[in-house]
DNA sequence: CTCTTGACCATGT
DNA sequence: AACATGGCCAAGA
């Protein structure tokens, strides 16, 4: 028998979640909290740090609720989740994704 | 069991 | 629009 605790469950589906997120697009960890009903958007922050590989679950598809980027990108930091970004095609303002158009 | 920290968000200044 | 504060809930020491 395993200790499953409510966010051991839930990091499936957030990895799921942000694996359905098509490429040139991104979501927010309030808006995923809140499909998932988690009890805090922390905890999808939470899980996704433990995120075991960012090839297989595009981690860097999910940014702020403003657009901003995470301040502590898991592979390398907010720069290179930016890089990624604008790479698969994600348009940018500044320092934030244009939510307006890349908002999934 | 208590305290601290954390990939956040909404509101106020 | 940018920065600072409070609140939220859970996991780790």
């Amino acid at each position: 028998m395993k200790k499953t605790s409510a966010t051991e469950i839930h990091r499936f589906e957030v990895l799921e979640y942000v694996a359905t997120v098509p490429t040139g697009k991104v979501t927010t960890y309030g808006r995923i909290a809140k499909d998932l009903l988690l009890p805090t958007p922390r905890l999808v922050g939470k899980i996704l740090h433990t995120n075991p590989d960012s090839n297989t679950y595009p981690c860097h598809r999910v940014v702020f609720s403003d657009g901003k980027l995470a301040p502590s990108y898991a592979f390398g930091g907010a720069e290179i989740q930016r890089k990624k970004l604008i790479k698969e095609g994600v348009l940018f303002k500044k320092e934030k994704v244009d939510l307006k158009k890349c908002l999934y």
